[in-house]
DNA sequence: CGGCAAACCTGCGAGC
DNA sequence: TGCTCGCAGGTTTGCC
């Protein structure tokens, strides 16, 4: 489900509930999600107090008042659900697939919720957090301002893998999923097929203006709901009325000015065993 | 090392 | 109605 502006937009939700108060309860349950638990996870998260929430790429980063940092990643269907104390809801039974429960100090109550199990969660030393396994090889941040067009162009240098490919490839650039990657593509008028290598110079520069571009504005539309993705309030995100490729197959591409008919509309690929969609028109 | 398919797991919609 | 198939926003693993 998550991309980096689902993911940015889970934890400004959880800033409200979390950032500054005390977690003063945690339960777990069931032992593993992609991953086991670590060791006492519930019994080390109790009675600390949330400094600050952080985002690298699609993680989730909480910064505890004891130098550790709870690392969380959504995989493709987790979602956190805050659960405010005046509500009716926070009595709610658990719901199927809720696996990990957080009650915050002030009475609301956060849970975690992942029907494929494919996100996980680890505790770590803060001072140990960008050397972590899942952490270590992260390309640049994308809305950062060292993510330049020179900068990109370095990291896809010699790379023989198609542009869209090495866009997923974390180690890349930070964040972006198979949504974004073709969004920003087709902005930037690049053909998703085309070596990672040509991109240089000015297509590097352009693509970099359309990865910040597409991030931006998702972020602000509160990210895409296709299927599972919610804010944490449990507001949908609405980009995804946005798209001008993404699910739009034999739609007519939004900035040709022929009709289907004659272009072809826009093309859906499978591409390292992945949907591409693209204008063949405006991308080269 | 680079690049790709398969694997992990559940749910949902389409088609028969 | 009910079954099977294919597909889904991610990442790692293992195999050339």
């Amino acid at each position: 489900m998550p991309e980096l502006p689902e993911v940015e937009t889970v934890r400004l939700g959880l800033c409200d509930v979390f950032q500054g108060r005390r977690l003063l309860r945690v339960r777990v349950l069931r032992p593993d999600l992609r991953f086991p638990f670590p060791d006492r996870f519930a019994d080390r998260l109790t009675g600390r107090r949330v400094e600050r929430l952080n985002r690298r790429g699609k993680f989730l980063l909480m910064d505890l008042d004891n130098a550790t940092t709870l690392i969380a990643h959504l995989g493709m269907s987790g979602r956190f659900r805050i659960y405010k104390s005046d509500a009716p809801e926070l009595e709610r039974p658990l719901e199927r697939h809720d696996h990990v429960v957080f009650d915050v100090e002030g009475g609301a109550s956060a849970r975690f919720n992942d029907p494929r199990r494919f996100g996980f969660m680890d505790l770590v030393d803060t001072a140990g957090l960008s050397g972590h396994k899942m952490l270590a090889t992260m390309g640049p941040e994308p809305l950062a301002n060292d993510f330049n067009g020179p900068a990109l162009a370095a990291r896809l240098k010699g790379r023989k893998t198609p542009i869209k490919a090495a866009l997923l490839d974390q180690s890349v650039v930070a964040g972006l999923g198979n949504i974004y990657v073709s969004e920003a593509l087709f902005r930037a008028g690049l053909s998703p097929k085309r070596t990672a290598a040509t991109v240089q110079g000015g297509r590097a520069e352009k693509l970099v203006r359309a990865i910040r571009d597409v991030l931006t504005e998702a972020i602000a539309a509160g990210g895409s709901s296709l299927r599972d993705h919610r804010q944490p309030s449990g507001e949908l995100g609405y980009f995804q009325h946005s798209f001008a490729v993404y699910g739009r197959e034999d739609e007519a591409c939004p900035g040709c000015v022929c009709d289907v008919g004659k272009t072809g509309g826009i093309r859906r690929i499978t591409q390292s065993g992945r949907s591409t969609f693209y204008c063949a028109q405006k991308q080269r």
